[in-house]
DNA sequence: TATTCGCGGGG
DNA sequence: GTGTACGCGAATA
């Protein structure tokens, strides 16, 4: 029999620990492996080792065995193997050993993760094991049970088709004005999505009023179970939701535990569902099942404005959202049978999006494919974890080899003693950007630079020399020594080797592959590279197993050298201008305007740099910047130009570190920011770009701007009451509150105001736009130009010498040849960003003296008061909005 | 310029 | 469970 991993535990049968696989075979059906006879144990190194242990009942053997130790290159050695009765004993004696001076390897390896590396089974992997009968007796739902006698990995790229179901949930509360807490407000709806469908059924409601398409009960905890009864009736293999994880499902099983309801919906019968909370969220255990959070997955791999499911569903799927307010739940829950079906509707959509967000994204895939390269369970890799993978595959990799891993610390080092600062890691090269708009700019980047760069010079804690070794020894730029690959090929290094060659298998696959197949080999290819890029900052991280600065050190410290080299020789060698370059890329400006030309010019120098890099180390050409506008250090815009597939030239925009969409902008700044950069890029007119910034601010000013575009949203998350500081969403609804207006926000309502004129402070003139619309308010145009547009929009322009000054027309004229001639306006910047800016001289009803305050309907014609002192506008919209200018 | 603070997602 | 695991922008020192 065969059949997929999901899930893996064990259980002490007549004290014996027995280790059960939960997955599904080819024909979907449900499988229980059980192995018996598997003992927990761990390395210790010293001597004497015995006296401490003779008697110990919890100890099975102790035998001298020959290992490896994982730092430092060495011969074998003899250590001490101590097998165990009980893995949860473990720890016991691990510390007591440590307390007595010894030192304890590998003592905090989870035991089913130890059972799963040394028979080479991992997560979503294939188990072949021949049936027999004889099954251990423990309480698991499975519809085969298999004694594992023996049992073998299996190579096998397809996947079992699994059972999915999504879980949404309603709570009403009497008091609106907080989040539901578990101890006091009842779960009064369930959603339930099936895929493939229960019972002929896509989905089932659950509630405790009856009502149409709704499946009735009796009170909170008859709900409750029959929830439990359908979850194990069904029996998934993945339950998904929105938030579930750290809302529905914590809820659910605090709520199960005051009704008095088992929470037992495992694969397992005997051991409830359980939540831990840490670090102020949750995990969650369902044995046998997994547990997939689409709001999480989300949220990891996409950059959006919010996360909201009304959002992020429209964003991703296209689909909108009905929307019940939060704050309205208890009164349709009280109201009228249409009110409330209205409400089942919401809670019933919002499992269905969760599910159609998991599937249709296909959120699962590539966390399934980095569950099989790097042999983790689908729920931890799920949980995010990239330490806890990358060290299951060393273990896996060290003990194949003969070689031990450490504990980890008990305690982490917050500093050493010298002074040093914990973790002071020095990271990639980058260099100062040269200023301007650079046209025709090749990108060169280095290949995997540091997965190449530990394979080049062998790096690896096997082949640190730590003695005064000098023959077969490679010396890294900060004095960590290696020895050569003739000496000992690393471990690193070999795991690096397998992890490149098997993607560039994979990428030769996918060129003759399609639709599906395509697919998953595009999301192997991506694992494989994400593993193998995530090594080299693992001895960079404090709480790893093998910490361990000298070698983290020292694989940057060679790529810091090697682009630097590599900068020397491009200008040195070749008279090209390096205008940028960060850590493994470099920008390189070409004297043509040809874009076969430029390529070929990338090409060649790709090849003969290539030629002269030690090792495995190779410089590629990837794209032609035709336009590259740097702003700083890691932030620059780009037109980029490539080849695609089919060979013909594909354009793209791309941005580092410049963000335009951020929660606390209104569209407009999002909107003008891009149409500007795509001015800059592909127009390369600047004139262009800055009468387009000024006809936005005259629009603005002449109130020409859509309110739409304006307005800022905000969630309430407390009671207006609540809050200790002053916050304009919070203001609004107050001013709401006060006119007894319709619809007034509530605790968890997204607030959408605009800033209006006024004197009063900031925070206090947001208002309800509507309300604005309805009076016909002014809005703000002071506040939208220079909180707004400016300070986004400033960065750009001061990138191409056009400071705030010139932007908004209010000094000399534009100098557009000294712009690009990469004058540096610094010293003007640091001042004008420390003052507030004219915005119009249409808002502008008197001039005042900086100085002696005197005021003027006109100004002198010198310009400067009889004092001596520079003029202050007043505006019309009073003394506090006086704005200065130069 | 570094460090703490607060909030997101969910009802 | 052989455990312990946010992440980023804003406000503040």
């Amino acid at each position: 029999m065969e059949f997929q991993v999901l899930d893996v535990d064990y259980v002490l049968v007549n004290e014996k620990p027995i280790v059960r696989v939960f997955g599904k075979n080819r024909e979907g059906e449900t499988v229980c492996g059980f192995y018996e006879g598997f003992m927990p144990y761990f390395y210790v190194t010293g001597d004497g080792l015995e006296e401490h242990l003779r008697g110990n009942p919890q100890v099975l053997s102790i035998e001298k065995v020959k290992r490896c130790l994982p730092v430092g290159y060495q011969e074998p050695s003899e250590v001490y193997k101590i097998t165990l009765r009980n893995p949860a004993k473990t720890p016991e004696i691990r510390d007591m050993l440590r307390s007595k001076g010894y030192v304890p390897y590998e003592a905090d390896i989870l035991f089913k993760y130890r059972w799963m590396n040394d028979n080479g089974i991992g997560g979503m992997k294939w188990i072949k094991t021949t049936e027999s009968n004889g099954i251990a007796t423990t309480s698991v739902t499975a519809e085969r049970k298999v004694q594992m006698k023996h049992l073998e990995a299996v190579e096998k790229d397809e996947d079992a088709p699994l059972k999915y179901m999504a879980i949404d949930i309603e709570t009403v509360s009497d008091d609106a004005g907080k989040m539901p807490e578990a101890e006091r407000d009842p779960v009064v709806l369930i959603s339930l999505v099936f895929e493939p469908g229960f019972r002929g059924k896509k989905h089932i409601i659950l509630s405790t009023r009856a009502g149409d398409g709704i499946d009735p009960c009796s009170d909170e905890k008859d709900m409750l179970k029959k929830l439990v009864d359908t979850l194990n009736e069904y029996d998934p293999d993945v339950i998904t939701g929105y938030n579930i994880n750290n809302f529905d499902m914590p809820y659910l099983i605090d709520r199960m535990r005051k009704n008095n309801v088992k929470p037992v919906f495992g694969r397992c019968t005997s051991k409830y569902v359980r939540y831990d909370k840490f670090a102020n969220r949750y995990k969650i255990t369902i044995i046998g099942r997994l547990m997939a959070d689409s709001f999480q997955i989300v949220k990891s791999g996409w950059n959006l404005k919010r996360y909201g499911l009304d959002f992020v569903s429209k964003e991703l799927l296209g689909e909108e959202k009905g929307d019940v307010k939060k704050s309205e739940i208890g009164k349709y829950w009280r109201g009228t049978q249409a009110e409330f079906k209205k409400l089942a509707d919401y809670c019933l959509q919002d499992s269905r999006l969760a599910m159609n967000l998991l599937l249709k994204m296909k959120l699962l895939d590539k966390y399934v494919a980095l569950a099989k390269i790097s042999g983790s369970l689908l729920n931890d890799i799920l949980g995010g974890g990239e330490i806890q993978r990358i060290e299951n595959y060393l273990l896996r990799e060290f003990n194949k080899a003969g070689y031990i891993l450490p504990s980890k610390a008990d305690r982490v080092p917050e500093e050493n003693g010298n002074g040093e600062k914990k973790d002071s890691l020095k990271g990639g090269f980058v260099l100062e950007p040269k200023r301007g708009i650079h046209s025709m700019v090749l990108v060169l980047d280095f290949k995997s630079m540091y997965p190449s760069l530990i394979r080049t010079y062998n790096i690896c804690p096997t082949t640190l020399v730590s003695d005064d070794k000098a023959e077969g020894v490679i010396t890294t730029p900060l004095g960590a020594r290696f020895v050569d690959r003739k000496t000992r090929y690393g471990i690193m290094p070999r795991i690096l080797e397998n992890l490149m060659a098997e993607r560039g298998k994979v990428k030769k696959q996918m060129s003759q592959a399609e639709g599906r197949v395509f697919d998953s080999l595009n999301m192997k290819q991506l694992a494989l590279k994400v593993m193998a890029n995530a090594f080299y900052g693992y001895f960079g991280y404090s709480r790893a197993k093998i910490h361990n600065i000298a070698i983290a050190s020292a694989i940057t410290s060679l790529g810091r050298r090697t682009i630097q080299e590599t900068v020397k020789t491009i200008e040195g060698e070749y008279g090209f201008e390096v205008v940028y370059g960060d850590t493994d890329s470099v920008m390189i400006k070409v004297p043509t305007e040809n874009l076969d030309e430029a390529e070929r010019m990338g090409r060649e120098l790709s090849t003969k740099i290539t030629e002269k890099l030690p090792g495995i180390m190779e410089l590629e050409f990837e794209k032609i910047f035709k336009r590259f506008l740097p702003l700083t250090k890691k932030r620059y815009m780009a037109w980029s130009i490539e080849r695609g597939k089919d060979g013909e030239w594909k354009e793209d925009v791309v941005m580092k570190g410049i963000e335009t969409v951020r929660r606390d902008w209104c569209e407009l700044t999002s909107e003008t920011m891009c149409q500007i950069i795509e001015i800059i890029l592909k127009h390369n007119d600047l004139k262009e770009a800055v009468k387009y910034f000024r006809d936005i601010v005259n629009k603005l000013l002449d109130g020409k701007i859509d309110i739409e575009k304006l307005v800022i949203t905000k969630t309430i998350t407390k009671r207006p009451d609540s809050y200790v500081g002053v916050q304009p969403h919070v203001e609004v609804i107050k001013k709401m509150m006060g006119r007894k207006a319709l619809d007034i926000p509530g605790v968890g309502d997204r607030i959408g105001y605009v800033i209006v004129k006024g004197t009063q402070l900031l925070s206090k003139r947001a208002e309800d736009p509507s309300y604005v619309k309805d009076n016909g308010i002014k809005l703000d145009s002071n506040y939208y130009i220079n909180n707004q547009l400016l300070p986004p929009l400033e960065r750009i322009f001061g990138a191409i010498g056009v400071d705030r000054e010139e932007l908004l027309g209010m000094g000399k004229q534009m100098g557009l040849a000294e712009a690009i001639n990469n004058h540096n306006h610094k010293h003007e910047q640091e001042q004008a960003a420390r003052e507030p800016v004219i915005v119009s001289v249409n808002d502008v009803n008197g001039f005042l003296c900086s100085k002696c305050n005197r005021p003027y309907r006109r100004p002198p014609l010198v310009g400067r008061c009889e004092c001596g002192g520079s003029f202050l506008f007043s505006s019309a919209s009073g003394p506090a909005d006086m704005v200065r200018i130069r």
